[in-house]
DNA sequence: GAAATAGTGTCTTTGAGACAATATATG
DNA sequence: CATATATTGTCTCAAAGACACTATTTC
């Protein structure tokens, strides 16, 4: 932290100041879409492009209280039900046309979520297929925060049971499917998958009861259940 | 980026600074130990208590080109032969009892390491053995980001090729076997392991030289390979 | 009953781990 | 040769995948 050869390394007050703000990458499943929330920006830099949402850190805010704020504010969703984690910091000194900004990224998992909340500054807000985005007309540098928080969605899923985020509190074995096959863009066997999933301690718990879609043989439905990891892991095709 | 409901979120430099820093859990191997590299700190706050090494982020300065500056000057090694990757950020509005810091954490992995290059404002500097430091001692919030940077390369050795980081150009398969020990605190089978490695595509390749070692059949040498991922994965125990 | 989806059985292949056996050095 | 370490062989078990088959609903 400290150790330097300069001695204005010593005075934290010395340095230019940087801004530092939050950028959150919320990710929805929608079969067959993976949709993650942007907003079209209303002033410049980028006027009219669309960006991710996020905002600056208060002079006393932690930085997760600063994502969580902008997770309820633009979703209407409580983060109880969601789930956030940090993603990177991106802190290219040309990022902002303004001024030096850094900025820590969040993804944020959602189960079925309202529409977005339109603020008064943003011109339009919306749900985006993540396939048929342009992803690099997005604003500022968030077409690498927004592959960067693809990508974790995507590993994390194999090694944890973040899967049922993207779930309501009750969900059948196929959803629980769909969501895999949604965010990998493969098909599973459905044989397979139940099994497997079944087989991982603590993954998914019974609920006793079923549902019917309609057609087909009606499914049983499960809640998440206590484990966070999964034992052995879903592994991708 | 920039939507909120309030006025001055538009204009980045109505808000107050923040410092910006970057603090490296750099990690060595040298069985049995798992190495990290402290300094001693000289100065108020936390004066004499060990902390990792880090400064601050000039103001033109890319984040990962801070980190590369510390990693040359308290190692004197060239970030080539090093690993060098973004951990996570620490914002913490009190970690710093100056004023308001954001530290972004970056974790580095070295072979065989010189001597830490004591800076002239640092009262020590050494390569601490992991085992046997009590972390609570440690400067600032410096127990989080050490835990987080023995964690991220725990996990990294298991799907990739990261281990191999640890070694010198040239090595044995038993000293790659020592890297997996060592970080995981277990003992392999080295017929399993020896075989795993060789059916991993790309993850070491042959240098046709062998090495003795005085007592024991002399053991063939091997190059780091070209793959950067494992497949199939070295799994933890 | 036909169609559709849920869920089970079974077989094959692959990788992990236990551990015996062989290879090649030093003293 | 005794010993130590490297490397290969072999066997067993667990998990993944292909796919046939059964179960239960709607129309």
């Amino acid at each position: 932290m400290l150790v330097t050869t300069s001695d204005t390394d010593y005075d934290p007050a010395a340095f230019p100041p940087f801004a530092v703000t939050v950028d959150l990458v919320i990710l929805t499943v929608r079969p067959p879409r993976l949709d993650v929330l942007l907003l079209q920006r209303a002033e410049e830099p980028f006027a009219r492009q669309w960006a991710l949402p996020g905002g600056f850190v208060g002079p006393d805010q932690d930085l997760i209280e600063a994502a969580r704020g902008k997770l309820e504010q633009k979703t209407g969703v409580s983060v109880e039900t969601a789930h956030l984690e940090q993603l990177a910091t991106f802190g290219h000194p040309d990022r902002d046309p303004r001024m030096r900004v850094v900025s820590v990224a969040w993804l944020a998992l959602l189960a079925d979520p309202p529409d977005p909340v339109a603020g008064i500054d943003a011109l339009d807000s919306a749900w985006v297929d993540i396939d048929g985005l342009d992803r690099s007309t997005l604003a500022f540098d968030h077409h690498l925060i927004l592959e960067a928080g693809i990508e974790r969605a995507r590993n994390r899923i194999e090694y944890t049971t973040l899967a049922t985020r993207f779930l309501a509190d009750e969900f059948t074995i196929a959803e629980l499917r769909s969501v895999y096959e949604t965010l990998w863009g493969v098909t599973l066997d459905p044989a397979n998958f139940h099994r497997k999933v079944n087989a991982s301690q603590g993954f998914v718990t019974a609920t006793g009861r079923s549902v019917s879609h309609g057609k087909g043989r009606p499914a049983k439905t499960y809640a998440a259940g206590p484990a966070e990891y999964l034992e052995p892991p879903v592994r991708r095709p």
